[in-house]
DNA sequence: ATACCTGTTTCCCG
DNA sequence: CCGGGAAACAGGTA
């Protein structure tokens, strides 16, 4: 589930915890989402501070602890937070759990492509002040786009637009968003898109970026009713555009949806 | 049983 | 060394 703005969602979720000590924390004994990270190191570490910040930078979520640990989290393709009792008991998929007094902070993964991190220091940990610019943000500029672009022109630009490197938060149905809203095929080659359209591909990133963290990143739930998302899960639905049928084929190895009526 | 999946990393190729 | 594509990761769901 988790792209830029549900990822805003589900850190927001963990709210509640926020200012309060967390007083155990249990980790899935066999769970892939702590990779290099020791289970042992992040039980001692944790036990006993507040949870003093929560933020997200695209896909990255970042918790900061009183006592000058930072907490990174990824939720990968299937992973949740959310916050159950005081009382609660860690279930077959909860890859973390830090109970507080009044509440249980839960990270849960079934397929366990998720991963957690932990840096110690007085700042955040380097790694995450060198995250690219977001795409709603002054530093995300047309220049760059153009750059990008031109730099991986072999690339299909529906491909490119899942590159975290440049687009941090995309996913894979805000890059249709995107394309369906800027007239692009999704398989066109990036550095074949011509210049009016390029300045119509940055308008419509900054405008879904926007669109989805206003929507889904505040309440959870949906994007607004006129777009793409609705009707991009399954086979044989109209384009709400043009009324002409959507298609599903993969492209740059994920699902996509799009308008070869519209799209060009 | 089969196919599919909102993400990233690794491996292999040219 | 690089860019690009496929496979792998693991389990739920249709």
């Amino acid at each position: 589930m988790p792209e830029l703005a549900e990822v805003a969602y589900a850190c927001s979720l963990w709210n509640p915890g926020l200012g309060s000590v967390v007083e155990e924390v249990i980790c899935h004994p066999k769970s892939r989402v702590y990779r290099e990270l020791d289970r042992k190191v992040l039980e001692e570490e944790l036990v006993g501070e507040k949870l003093a910040s929560a933020e997200t930078h695209g896909k990255q979520m970042l918790f900061g602890l009183s006592g000058g640990n930072w907490m990174g989290l990824h939720l990968g393709m299937t992973g949740w937070l959310s916050v159950e009792d005081e009382n609660y008991e860690a279930g077959k998929h909860d890859a973390l759990v830090l109970r507080q007094s009044k509440r249980a902070l839960v990270f849960r993964d079934p397929r366990q492509f998720g991963k957690l991190t932990l840096d110690q220091g007085k700042g955040k940990p380097e790694w995450w002040e060198l995250l690219p610019p977001l795409m709603t943000c002054p530093e995300f500029t047309m220049e760059l786009l153009k750059k990008v672009l031109k730099r991986h022109g072999r690339q299909p630009i529906k491909a490119l637009l899942l590159d975290q490197r440049y687009f941090p938060g995309m996913g894979n149905w805000m890059a249709d968003e995107v394309l369906w809203r800027a007239g692009i095929q999704p398989a066109k080659l990036s550095g074949k898109i011509e210049t009016s359209k390029q300045k119509l591909l940055f308008e419509k990133i900054v405008f879904v970026a926007l669109g989805a963290m206003d929507s889904v990143g505040k309440f959870g739930g949906d994007p607004p009713e006129d777009w793409l998302f609705h009707v991009r899960w399954k086979d044989g639905l109209l384009c709400p555009n043009s009324g002409e049928p959507l298609v599903r084929e993969k492209i740059g190895g994920r699902t996509t949806c799009w308008s070869p009526a519209l799209q060009k």
